[in-house]
RNA sequence: GGAGAGUUGGCAGAGUGGUAAUGCAGCGGAUUGCUAAUCCGUCAUCGGUAACUCCGAUGCACAGGUUCGAGUCCUGUACUCUCCGCCA
C-alpha cells in the first residue's frame, strides 16, 4: 500500500513506477476518486457537527423546546445517514483499488518485463565438473533408497514427497544450521503455524493478487500458509512499537503450503517444486529510512550467500528487474544454486526490501525517538533456506562416482560427522 | 464441544444513556541545581487550512441495531482467561 497523499503529490513518479512493474491502474483516476472522496467526507462532517450541535444541546433545553429540537436533529440525522451511505460507497471503490496498488521500485533497480531482463550480479564457487557420468537427484535418490516419490504421488496426490533414512535427516539438518546460523546474527528463532486467517493474506500483499496460490479451507474460513514471511509480518500488526525495539529480526521455521496453479507442467519431475516444503525465513522489522533498510536487505543477502557457501554450493546472484518482482517490493535479490541436470542456476533464495508497503497494510508502526512522531516500519523478508527443493542441487552437485552424497564440513556437526551418506554398502 | 468471565490510548486503569477520569512510560517545554527532582503540555486516524500551537469529524475488540444522543442498552462475530468434556 502507498501513502494516498503521495500520489496526489506526485502523480508522475508513480506513473512511472507503476509502468515499470506493469501495473495498469489509471493514477488520475485513482487521484480523482480520492478528491471527490474527501469532499463527501467535507460535506458529511458538517452534517455531523451540526447534529452532534442539537443532540449536546438537548440534556439542557427545557421541555418546551425539546420536541422541536428532536425533530429539527432527526431531520438532519436523516441526510447525515444519506451523505454518509454515499460517502462508504466511494470510500469502498477507493480502498479496492489502494489494496492492489503496487509499491514503487528503487531507482538502482533494472527496469525489464519479465525474467529475461534479471540482471546477474556475481557467480560464486566452482560449478563442479565429473570424472563420470553424473545423476540427477532423483535418480541418486532411487539408488539411495532415499525416496517413495510414486508411491507417495499415488497417496497423497502429484507434487508431494516423501524421503527416507539419512536423506531425512539431511533436511533437518540443514534447517537447523540455518536456524543456529541466524541465531548467531541476533535473529529470535521462532517456529509458526500453517494456518493464517484472511487479514495476515491481504497484510502481506499475497490477496488480492495470487488468489489461485493459495489454499483454503472453507469449513473453517482459514487459509494454508505459504510462507512463515505471511505469519511474522502480522504478528505485530497493529502495534506501535518504540524505537529501541527496532530492529527486530525473526528466523521463522514453518511448513509452507502452495497450490502451485500457475506452474502447471513446470518442474513435475522430483523435489523442485511441491505442494509442501519447509522453510526458514528471514524476517526484518525496521527503521522506516531507505538507507537502513537497504542496509539490511544487503545484510540478508550476505546471510543467505554464507548459507550456501556453507552447503558448497555454486551459486548466482541476480538483481531481479522491474517487470519479474512482485507487487509488494521496493528491490528484490535472488539467489540460484548451479543445478547439474539442467546445466542452469535455479532459484533456492529471494530477498526482497519492501519498504513501508506492508507495514501500511497491517498499520505496525513505531514511535519515533527525535520527534515522538509515528511513523510506518520498514519490513524485509529472504529465505534462509527451503527444503527439499535447496536437496536438489545438494545431492547433485556433491554426488560421488560410487552413489554417495559428500556432506560439507560446516553440516558435518549436524549430521552426527558423517563426511558421506549413502553410496554402495 | 459445553459453561462462565472478559477485551477502554504505548502500558496500567476508572467510567451503568448526555462531549473518554487518573497513573506510568515516551516526547516537548519551563524551573530548581549535589547527579536528580518539580511543574506544564502531549492519544491515534482523517477532513478543513499555505501552515499551525487553530476548527471539525471519527475511534472504547469487530460488525450491525435501538436512541435526538451509545464506552454504557440489544444482536451477531473474533479473540483472551477459568472450569468441564474430548484428544496426538
Amino acid at each position: 500500500m502507498l501513502d494516498i497523499k503521495y500520489i496526489v503529490e506526485n502523480p508522475e513518479v508513480v506513473k512511472e513506477g507503476f509502468a515499470k512493474k506493469g501495473c495498469t491502474i489509471n493514477v488520475d483516476e485513482l487521484i480523482n476518486l480520492y478528491l471527490e472522496v474527501n469532499k463527501l467526507k467535507t460535506s458529511s462532517q458538517a452534517l455531523a457537527e451540526e447534529k452532534n450541535r442539537l443532540s449536546n444541546s438537548i440534556k439542557s433545553a427545557s421541555s418546551e423546546e425539546r420536541p422541536s429540537i428532536i425533530a429539527k436533529s432527526k431531520a438532519i440525522g436523516e441526510q447525515f445517514k444519506a451523505e454518509q451511505e454515499k460517502l462508504a460507497a466511494e470510500q469502498a471503490k477507493l480502498d479496492e483499488i489502494m489494496w492492489r496498488v503496487p509499491n514503487l521500485p528503487s531507482p538502482e533497480t533494472p527496469v525489464g518485463v519479465d525474467d529475461s531482463q534479471n540482471v546477474v550480479c556475481r557467480k560464486v564457487g566452482e560449478i563442479p565438473s565429473f570424472s563420470f557420468e553424473p545423476k540427477d537427484h532423483v535418480e541418486i535418490m532411487e539408488m539411495n533408497g532415499w525416496g517413495e516419490l510414486e508411491r507417495i504421488a499415488k497417496v497423497c496426490g502429484s507434487r508431494t514427497y516423501a524421503i527416507c533414512d539419512e536423506l531425512a535427516r539431511l533436511e533437518l539438518a540443514i534447517h537447523l544450521l540455518v536456524m543456529d546460523k541466524l541465531a548467531g546474527y541476533g535473529f529470535k528463532v521462532i517456529t509458526v503455524p500453517s494456518i493464517s486467517k484472511e487479514k495476515p493474506l491481504y497484510g502481506q500483499g499475497y490477496l488480492p493478487f495470487a488468489k489461485d496460490e493459495i489454499y483454503y479451507m472453507p469449513e473453517d474460513d482459514v487459509y494454508l500458509s505459504g510462507t512463515a514471511e505471511l505469519i511474522l509480518n502480522s504478528l505485530r500488526a497493529d502495534e506501535i512499537l518504540t524505537e529501541n525495539e527496532l530492529p527486530i529480526l525473526y528466523a521463522g521455521f514453518s511448513p509452507c503450503f502452495r497450490r502451485e496453479a500457475g506452474a502447471a507442467g513446470k518442474d513435475t519431475r522430483g523435489l523442485t517444486r511441491v505442494h509442501q516444503f519447509m522453510k526458514t525465513e528471514q524476517f526484518v522489522i525496521c527503521k522506516n529510512d531507505v538507507a537502513e533498510s537497504e542496509k539490511w536487505h544487503k545484510k540478508l543477502l550476505q546471510i543467505s550467500e554464507e548459507v550456501l557457501q556453507d552447503l558448497e554450493l555454486p551459486y548466482q546472484v541476480l538483481e531481479v528487474c522491474t517487470g519479474d518482482m512482485g507487487a509488494p517490493k521496493y528491490r528484490q535479490y535472488d539467489l540460484e544454486a548451479w543445478v547439474p541436470s539442467q546445466n542452469c542456476y535455479r532459484e533456492t533464495h529471494s530477498c526482497s526490501n519492501i519498504t513501508e508497503w506492508q507495514a501500511r497494510r497491517t498499520n505496525l508502526r513505531y514511535r519515533d525517538n527525535a520527534e515522538g512522531k509515528v511513523r510506518f516500519v520498514h519490513t524485509l523478508n529472504n529465505t534462509g533456506i527451503a527444503t527439499p527443493r535447496a536437496l536438489v542441487p545438494f545431492l547433485e552437485n556433491h554426488q560421488q562416482a560410487d552413489g554417495s552424497v559428500r556432506i560439507p564440513e560446516k553440516l558435518q556437526p549436524y549430521m552426527m560427522g558423517k563426511k558421506f551418506i549413502g553410496g554402495k554398502k
